[in-house]
DNA sequence: TTGACATAAAATGTATACATTTTAAATTAG
DNA sequence: CTAATTTAAAATGTATACATTTTATGTCAA
């Protein structure tokens, strides 16, 4: 594998597990080092996290670990529901059964693994909405939620410590599904549309309360 | 300046003049030897200009021009509807008196330099209606919008050759100003959003026209 | 002729070396 | 001691060189 992508996935997860801490400020020379990669590899990795919002520039010289902050969930949240909804409408009237198949299948996985880690959890829960979305047409618009999702996934380390959200989620996605099938595209999008909010209430408040802790 | 910033300019430049031609496909070592540069920094270009939609990957060696199609413009211009009139909605509140001055300024530039080539035009124009989010409070909506307006501009250079667009949204403009400063925010978003979806079947009319010539 | 395989050419990925800029330290004048 | 200037250290930008992968070419056997 290319080692653009190892660093990618590795320091990725090396913030997602805190090894760098929010705020750090991390330089490629010490990342070079530290991974055994040229600055080569480092530059790259850098700009394409700095896209996904997991690092922030920091003046001329090092990048530095995003934080976390309520507000900024309640952001991408809300972006979230100004364009998901979107592209669930678009995207309803070309879903196949096969993919409603798929997408319950993701279903069927999720709640089998429930002692899997939080991010790999998201990550399920994402190719649920995704597959969902897909049919919209839009390849812009979904390049948008992606990058949206990985700047939410950032927070999914955070959410499965606090929130037991996964478990009303699931009704929803199935109701979600069932709705689709029978073709009530309005009802779809209402649901999706409260189904996120819930979820995005919830992780504000959790970030709000521990914000002070 | 940097060398990547240089280039980043110029490329753009010339892809919007057509030097490069849409879909023509492009080496590093190409466009390296062509500028004079070490393919560094085209390769930090070349990522660059892919997320802002100019280039497109090319399976794995080279990429390519992005095209254009009557069908992107108009997802394009979709986004942008979901987006803007939100972020004008948020902003207006916070929108101060220096801030309407400064946006009149922009225009009075705009009706000034008529003959200025599209791109610096559309500048202007985006310079204008970025003023008007910009106290909206919410960095990751700017930064979308950053970046579907950098997607938009690749139009522009068509724009001009056949619409005389600008001239029915010079008013239009003046007036989202003037609903504005009169703290009138849910007019002036409707507004912006007559606004855009006018600009919008504008130029999508134009390249289903021009598609077949 | 065709198709598979070997080979050469070209493109990208990666590392190292050098240049430039930035940052921090240290020294000195006031 | 303070502040400003100089100087050294460190970080990034850029170029060159090397390694790996991909692609195209060409040869040979069936």
């Amino acid at each position: 594998m290319l080692k653009k992508q190892q660093l990618y996935q590795q320091l990725k997860q090396d913030i997602q597990l805190q090894y760098w801490a929010p705020a750090q400020v991390l330089t490629q020379q010490q990342l070079a080092a530290h991974y055994a990669v040229s600055r080569i590899v480092v530059r790259d990795v850098q700009q394409q996290l700095m896209n996904e919002g997991w690092l922030d520039a920091h003046g001329k010289a090092g990048m530095q670990v995003a934080g976390f902050s309520a507000a900024e969930a309640e952001e991408l949240c809300l972006l979230r529901l100004q364009l998901e909804p979107l592209a669930l409408q678009l995207a309803a009237p070309a879903l196949s059964f096969s993919q409603l198949g798929q997408a319950e299948d993701l279903l069927t996985q999720l709640a089998a693994h429930t002692a899997l880690p939080a991010y790999q959890r998201g990550e399920l829960n994402w190719q649920f909405h995704r597959l969902l979305y897909q049919s919209c047409g839009k390849p812009h618009l979904l390049r948008l939620l992606d990058l949206l999702h990985q700047q939410v996934a950032r927070y999914l380390g955070y959410q499965e410590q606090a929130l037991a959200y996964t478990d009303t989620s699931a009704g929803e996605h199935q109701q979600l599904v069932t709705l689709l099938r029978s073709g009530h595209t309005a009802a779809a999008c209402h649901l999706l549309t409260e189904h996120i909010s819930a979820a995005s209430a919830l992780l504000v408040q959790y970030l709000k309360n521990t914000k002070g802790a």
